[in-house]
DNA sequence: AATACATATGAACGATTGATCATGTGTGCA
DNA sequence: TGCACACATGATCAATCGTTCATATGTATT
């Protein structure tokens, strides 16, 4: 669908179109934002990046705490890995998961912080 | 799967476990938080949200903005209203969106600002 | 009342997601 | 070297998501 066959647009939204425009961060930034809040959008994740903002954690604490397999959190922590929301050491076979920076912990307080603006309502 | 078949786990790691367990907000409230941040996960509702930053708009010049149909807008303001994420008022045969508090653009802006922090490695 | 415009909405469909199962990799210990 | 533990990973599958198409609702204008 292309601009040109969009039914008659007052002049004055066409500009205020092009300001935004203008102002706007340009879409491959957007999509990497996206990208970021993507990985706070699932119950499990959020669950995990809350535990580790108390303590580092190992795979299987994890998997215990939320009552879900190995696998299952493996797979998040790769997920959560790629976005490098979180990062890992190893102390023999055990591996740590922890936040990667103190930034994350910010952004998940701010979000509890909305919806319990919501909530009061 | 049930924590008694997970392996053996460290008698400190447990009390760890329950410690943070005590700590961490319960499920439903986390799965509110993942909710609202699974609104800001998709990149069509994250320009929208970013543009309505900016300013009030209309479904059809937010359409033309983001070169989309206005019913895939529709249906994405629709979400966006069910998390209360945008407000709406009504001029005539034209419906104006805004975002539903200032707080929204502030959770925007540091998504950015973490992002941001990244690509600055 | 009839028409045009602005937006909303239900059904449908392909694409993506999150969990599971089976298996692979890496580390420590006997 | 062999075994057990901790974790990672590829394939699979049901469920969910985002868009499209067709159509409905609501508002002004004539």
């Amino acid at each position: 669908m292309t601009a040109e066959i969009l039914s008659t647009q007052h002049s004055e939204h066409a500009i205020l179109i092009r300001e935004i425009n203008k102002k706007m961060p340009d879409t491959r930034r957007l999509e990497t934002l996206a990208g970021l809040y993507r990985a706070f959008g699932d119950p499990t994740r959020m669950r995990i990046l809350w535990a580790l903002s108390y303590s580092e954690l190992c795979v299987n604490c994890i998997a215990e705490m939320m009552d879900m397999t190995q696998s299952a959190i493996s797979h998040q922590l790769s997920f959560l890995k790629q976005v490098r929301l979180v990062k890992f050491r190893r102390d023999g076979k055990t591996i740590y998961y922890s936040l990667n920076d103190s930034h994350i912990a910010t952004i998940l307080a701010q979000g509890m912080d909305h919806i319990q603006e919501l909530a009061a309502d």
